[in-house]
DNA sequence: GTGGTCTAGACCACG
DNA sequence: GTGGTCTAGACCACG
C-alpha cells in the first residue's frame, strides 16, 4: 500500500496517484475513507507537501476523491456507469504499445492473457 | 506506417523505435531489409538527425537491428529462444498500471482480453 | 430550496447566501418572513453556526435582511430604486468571463440568451 | 491583451488561462501562433515561472493549446464540433448563478441579454 | 531553449 | 487543521 520508489523515472505524483488507485481497487481504501492530510502524507512518504497536494488534486479531477473543505479528501463511491471513451482510446494506445514491446520480448499472447486474469484476480470494481 | 506525432508526450525517438518495431511485427520491414540512412529519415520524418540517431541506437542495443559499418542499419532476424526476463517485468509491470486506469475507467476484463487479442491478431512472432 | 454541497470548491458561507437570495426571488422567502436562528439553521444544515453567522452578515450588509435585536432576522422589502453600480460592473465582469468561457465550449449566443430567459421565468423582481 | 490584476481574487493562473482565451476569441493570437515561453511570459508579466507553467498545463489540458517538445507551446485550431456538456453544465449553473445576484442588484432582463450581445460582439468562434 | 518535476517555505481562506 | 496559491530556485529530458 503505497509504495514509492524515489529512484523510479516515474515522477512521485504519479506514484501517488496510482497507489491509491489501487488501494481503492484492491478495498484496502472504501468509500468514505479519509485519506491522510497532505502535510502527513508528505511527512509519512517523506515526500514535499506541494507534491502530495498536486496528487490529492488529480485524484479529485479523475473523480477518485472528493475534497471536504477544512475536513480532508475522501474516498468517493465510484460511478461504475460513466465511461469516458476519450481516456479509455488513451489507455488502449498505451496498452497496445506495451503489448508491442512485450511481443518483441518474445511473451505470448497466452502470458499476456494471464497478466489480465493476474490483475483482475487482486481489483474488484463491483 | 511510422506515423510520428510531434504533439504527443511521448519521446519522438520513442516514437522512433516504436514504430520500427511495429513495422516488424507486422511484417511490413523483414530480416535484412535496409533502413533509411538517418539522414534520410530525419528528412522524410522532418525530425532532427540526432534524435533518429538516438532511435537507431537503441534499435541495435534492443538487437532489432544490426548496423554494418559503410554499409548502413538492417533488420535483424529475431532471436525468438532467449527471453530477458529483466526488462520482461518491467513491463509486466506497466502492463498491471495500466489495467488498474482501465479497470477504474470501467473497462471490463473482457475487454481487456479483446485489446490483447486485436492486438495479437495483428502482430506475429513467428 | 437552500440546497447546500459540502463538497463543492463554492464556499459554504456563499452558498448559503446564495440560497437565500434565490428563495426570495423565487418567492418562497417573502418580505417580512423570519429566517431561522442561526443555530437553527446551523441544525437543519448541518453546518457550524460560525458559518451562518458569517452568512447572515453578509445578507444584512448586502440590505437583503435585517436584524431586529431581540426578534430574529428578517427579508426585507427590496429596494428596487437604487443601483450599486460598482457592485454591478464587478458581476458584469464575471459574467462576461463565464462567456467567454462558454464561447470556448461551442455554446451559442443563443443557447446564453435561452440561459438568460430561463432564469428570468423563474426569478422575479417586481 | 493579458492584463494581470495582481491584486484581483481571482488567481493569477486563472487570469493567464483566461486572457489567452480572451485573446484567441478576439482573433489576437490565431492558430498556430506561439506563445511566449513560460520564462518570457513570466518575465513580462512579472510572475513566478511555476505560475504560468500551471497556466499553460491547463490551457493543453482544454485543448486550447498544443505544445511541441523544444519548440513551445502554440494556439491549437478550436474544434468546434465537440461540446463537453459536463462542462457546459458547471458553466451554466455558475451563470445562473450570477444572474440572481445580477437580479437582486436590480439589473434588468434586458441589461442581460445586452451583456451577451455586447460579449458576442467581440468573441469569434468560427 | 523548451516545458516538466520537485523541494522549501510562505501566506491565505474556510470552517 | 484543511487544502489552495504563489514565489524562488534547482535539476532534468528532449531536441
Amino acid at each position: 500500500m503505497l509504495q514509492i520508489d524515489k529512484t523510479s523515472s516515474k515522477p512521485l505524483f504519479e506514484q501517488v496517484v496510482l497507489g491509491i488507485k489501487e488501494d481503492v481497487l484492491q478495498g484496502i481504501l472504501i468509500p468514505g475513507d479519509k485519506l491522510l492530510s497532505v502535510r502527513e502524507m508528505a511527512a509519512q512518504l517523506l515526500i514535499n507537501p506541494n507534491t502530495i497536494s498536486k496528487a490529492y488534486k488529480i485524484l479529485e479531477e479523475e473523480e477518485v476523491t472528493v475534497t471536504v473543505r477544512g475536513k480532508g479528501t475522501f474516498i468517493k463511491t465510484p460511478d461504475t456507469e460513466v465511461r469516458n471513451e476519450k481516456q479509455i482510446s488513451k489507455i488502449k494506445k498505451n496498452f497496445i504499445e506495451l503489448i508491442v514491446e512485450a511481443t518483441y520480448l518474445n511473451v505470448t499472447q497466452e502470458e499476456l492473457h494471464g497478466w489480465v486474469d493476474e490483475s483482475a484476480a487482486v481489483l474488484r470494481r463491483d
